[in-house]
DNA sequence: TCGTGTGATGTTATACTATAACAATATTAA
DNA sequence: TTAATATTGTTATAGTATAACATCACACGA
């Protein structure tokens, strides 16, 4: 009961009331400090498509992001999308959901984490938490045989709050 | 340390010592009693793409199937292949594992479950654990957030305590 | 300032993964 | 038997991702 708030509190905008505009405006800075902090370059392209990823909390196929991409001006080769998608992913900014073989723009950028994705069948908007406790199933069971753990990738599919109030019945 | 041990218990073949022909005698003959008893059918094709993901712990692409149905006689187009991990993976005989689009045969097809992967980069063998509890991160979160979890994805990438030891240095 | 090395982008081509659609056949049940 | 249902055969195409190599931009020491 008491663990549900610290739970709360990681859950992502998606499925919650939240002011959008802020939350990129937020996540958009985030990514620019980052970048200066660790010498990395925040190009043209890799901004525009983070501004793609974060117009909503619907992931993107890098197929979409390549057509938006195009609407805009840029070369659009697949290259290009997959390339600042991978600048992206590589440095925190973004998350591939392997289910839908899709992204999203991480919730938080700052901290080193390993997300959870809730994937909404109806609205097909993803919320972000994340565990940092070595607490989960995966990581017990990965010590119990000596598994050496580099990446994980959790993610459920199902109905989200407010989808399944509105289901008929 | 009392739950590792369960915890071991449920981890499958791969990455242990184990009789392999009789760890795969026992699946098809549970595969065979299972389809009996609900009345479902283990057709030609359906046999052998199980056959062939049993002969190993490796999970094995769709293409990778196709390819060794078509050395043994069977039709190659690829929905062929696609069908039958359809009716396996749909019956619990198989899961898929999406981080390397791979399918592997399931080694608990009795019990329902949702799976753990836990893929070692070096040797590519992969071990199945699973909870049946509803403790991991995942249903924490969800009944927090009123999430109704239909579907699961966990997996873990790494390395696996034997290819480690045998790591340089 | 000029090279020079590194990283980023441009571009073509291709590989890999998966499904739609419809025809033909086999199985089951009325 | 016949009609309904499930399975398989086949062609074509959609969707996802990367290899390979050319070109360009930028940082940094000479
Ligand atoms: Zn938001
Ligand atoms: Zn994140
Ligand atoms: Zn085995
Ligand atoms: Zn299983």
């Amino acid at each position: 009961m008491t663990a549900k708030k610290d739970t709360l509190g990681l859950v992502a905008g998606a499925f919650r009331q939240h002011d959008h505009a802020k939350c990129i405006s937020l996540l958009m800075n985030a990514a620019r400090d980052l970048c200066t902090e660790r010498g990395l370059r925040l190009t043209p392209v890799r901004e525009k498509v983070l501004k793609l990823l974060l117009k909503s909390h619907a992931p993107l196929g890098a197929y979409d992001i390549l057509s938006e991409l195009a609407a805009s001006g840029f070369r659009a080769q697949p290259p290009v999308a997959y390339r600042a998608l991978d600048f992206l992913v590589d440095n925190g900014f973004a998350h591939r959901i392997e289910k839908i073989n899709a992204f999203v723009a991480c919730s938080q950028p700052r901290d080193k984490h390993s997300p959870i994705f809730m994937i909404c069948n109806d609205c097909h908007q993803v919320a972000e938490t994340s565990v940092r406790s070595q607490s989960s199933s995966l990581d017990r069971t990965a010590r119990a045989i000596g598994f050496d753990i580099k990446h994980t990738v959790v993610e459920a599919e199902g109905l989200c709050a407010e989808c399944r109030e509105r289901m008929p019945q």
